[in-house]
DNA sequence: AGGCGAACAGAAACCGGTGTCAGACTAGGC
DNA sequence: GCCTAGTCTGACACCGGTTTCTGTTCGCCT
């Protein structure tokens, strides 16, 4: 259609503003936010014309006139407290990867669980940047007034977890119990009895969840679960080794151990290690999370491959899933699956 | 709607504005503008008046019309194409420390290096947000067209990298080189003689500066260093095994080598495991970075300590320095020294 | 014919700051 | 006392969108 009709193309000094798309298109400014915002009441053919132009000029709405006019930034922020950098990575990475191709950017807020300033904290930072929406990742997507929060503010928000909860809405999970149940009756098809588990720490819904899995593969093959064999770590490495240390120093000595998490998997071979204890001869173990260090260390980790680059892919679609058309518009599931990565630290127990 | 132009306090509706605080300090908005600017011409007393307002109402400037106004974000971006999460991670924790209480936030974007399109996204991110600056993180920080977009753009930009460049007011560095240095001269003193390396991708000023310090201790203790004993990996812990198992092959054998980082570190330690040769005895290993794999792996290996949470809170208070008071203002430095980890991979050769 | 709603134009206000420039007010020189 | 320079301040337009409001045109219904 007819384009530089009577005025200029753009103004000399930059990009192109709704106004030139307005000119060019013979439309009015208001049709082209109408055309941006896809609004509903719009004629097909004069969208198309509008989209025509838009794609000529290469035209970009200016994101920060935009977020002054709609009070709200084309951000969504991703809220962590997390020990683990490889999982944290990965998080960001399925978010960039859902982000792709659309207006929105992501940014990065780290949180101190233990401050008791942090809920102020995030509630300035939502604030602030005026956030579209956040992502929650565990452990501290467990808490319920940061969730509450988010609600007051406004903001949506997505929690990553490792089990569903009331609201599918808000949640991406995966299904630890089950896959640590597998997890565990692999160690049991392998002949092993006497089997400790190293925990994570209390009140972490993903501790819970997978000791769960845990018990419910040992109650299923009718063996008992003695206390003694139960330690509990916090999800790092250090503690991993203490508490391995523990269950190595009974009588008799458990023949596989299963660990919460990879980091302490990890330490429960280190400490083996250092007693002359042999992995997987003497001591089968598995983790959970496939973090890099479960294949980088001798002997390599069989654990459970928890799906975070799907998981965080799924919650950020969720997020800005109606405002984005195409795939992303889809219904994003609220669980996806965890599953048993089979290597070397699992043999048959001796004897 | 709402609108009060009465003495009344704030419109009950949110957060106060810019004209409250001028309306209750009896000034016009521009002059509570120049408070927030710390524009030096300003009656102290005005401004002491304007403060004292803005403190008791718990006034905070809008950023997303401040961003409008000024064609600029208050956000840092950070670039970057990296394989090992923690050092990502450790950056990003590092420019949020240098950020902390002042009004900036930052913004992630990992890129693709082997992209052509590379540069074209980066300039659509750097330009859409309207960045204030950006952090380059290695091995792209070594990219000099990224560098020469940043100054096109306008937008501020500190590399971090290996080794001082010419413009210490766009770098930060840490002396890889002499720290190297001091790590092989360690080797040496145990009475180490065949020392292999694996150096790091071709193109790595890393790699390079590393490799140099490396040479440097050789030829310094007058040892020979033949071809055969360098190999080549990618920082990664597979292509650390497969190097590792290249130098392995020699006969005779090195008695300890020296892996450009601790990924690759992790591979000899997992090769020399795989092979039966025991480490330290049979073969010292030292690494470099200091990632949380170098202290969970046995044993845990001597490495160089890369101070990349420093580096990175120094690039970003350079970055932000002059836009806020206080210490952040105080000129930061170009480079920041690295230092030797000793720990259990490294023991004399045997025999 | 008159009525009605859909689709859009155009103007103006608004979001919450910042730049420009003119004017007021002070101080010093004659 | 008058003029000029320099210091401080405020009115107003502006950044680039969105929203509100009043029309206007057109097609369709009764």
């Amino acid at each position: 259609m007819g384009k530089n009709d009577d005025a200029q193309g753009i103004g000399r000094s930059g990009k192109p503003t709704i106004n030139d798309v307005a000119r060019l298109a013979g439309v009015s400014k208001k049709t082209v936010s109408r055309v941006i915002n896809r609004s509903p009441l719009l004629n097909e053919e004069t969208r198309g014309r509008v989209e025509k132009v838009i794609r000529e000029l290469g035209y970009v709405p200016n994101p920060q006139a935009r977020a002054l006019a709609l009070r709200r930034n084309f951000l969504v922020g991703l809220i962590h407290d997390n020990p683990n950098a490889q999982m944290v990575l990965n998080m960001q990475q399925g978010i960039l990867e859902a982000l792709q191709g659309t207006d929105f950017a992501m940014v990065v807020r780290p949180v101190d669980r233990t401050s008791s300033m942090m809920l102020d904290d995030i509630r300035v930072f939502i604030e602030r940047q005026r956030l579209f929406g956040v992502v929650i990742l565990p452990p501290i997507s467990e808490n319920d007034g940061l969730a509450a929060l988010c609600d007051e503010l406004g903001c949506r928000y997505v929690r990553m977890g490792s089990a569903k909860l009331d609201d599918p809405e808000h949640m991406v999970a995966s299904n630890d119990r089950d896959a640590v149940k597998e997890a565990t009756e692999h160690l049991i098809a392998q002949g092993h009895k006497l089997i400790g588990l190293i925990e994570g720490p209390d009140g972490f819904r993903s501790a819970q969840e997978r000791r769960r899995g845990f018990e419910d593969a040992l109650a299923a093959a009718g063996i008992a679960l003695p206390r003694s064999l139960i330690a509990r770590g916090n999800y790092t490495f250090e503690t991993g080794v203490t508490a391995a240390n523990r269950l190595l120093d009974l009588s008799p000595r458990p023949t596989a151990i299963f660990a919460s998490n990879d980091e302490m998997a990890a330490g429960i071979v280190f400490a083996a290690r250092e007693r002359g204890i042999a992995v997987p001869e003497e001591l089968s173990v598995i983790g959970f999370d496939d973090t890099p260090i479960a294949a980088h260390i001798w002997p390599p980790l069989t654990t459970v491959r928890w799906p975070i680059v799907s998981m965080a892919r799924a919650a950020a679609r969720k997020l800005v899933g109606d405002m984005v058309g195409g795939e992303a518009a889809e219904p994003q599931p609220a669980e996806l699956p965890s599953t048993l990565v089979k290597r070397a630290s699992v043999a048959p127990p001796r004897g």
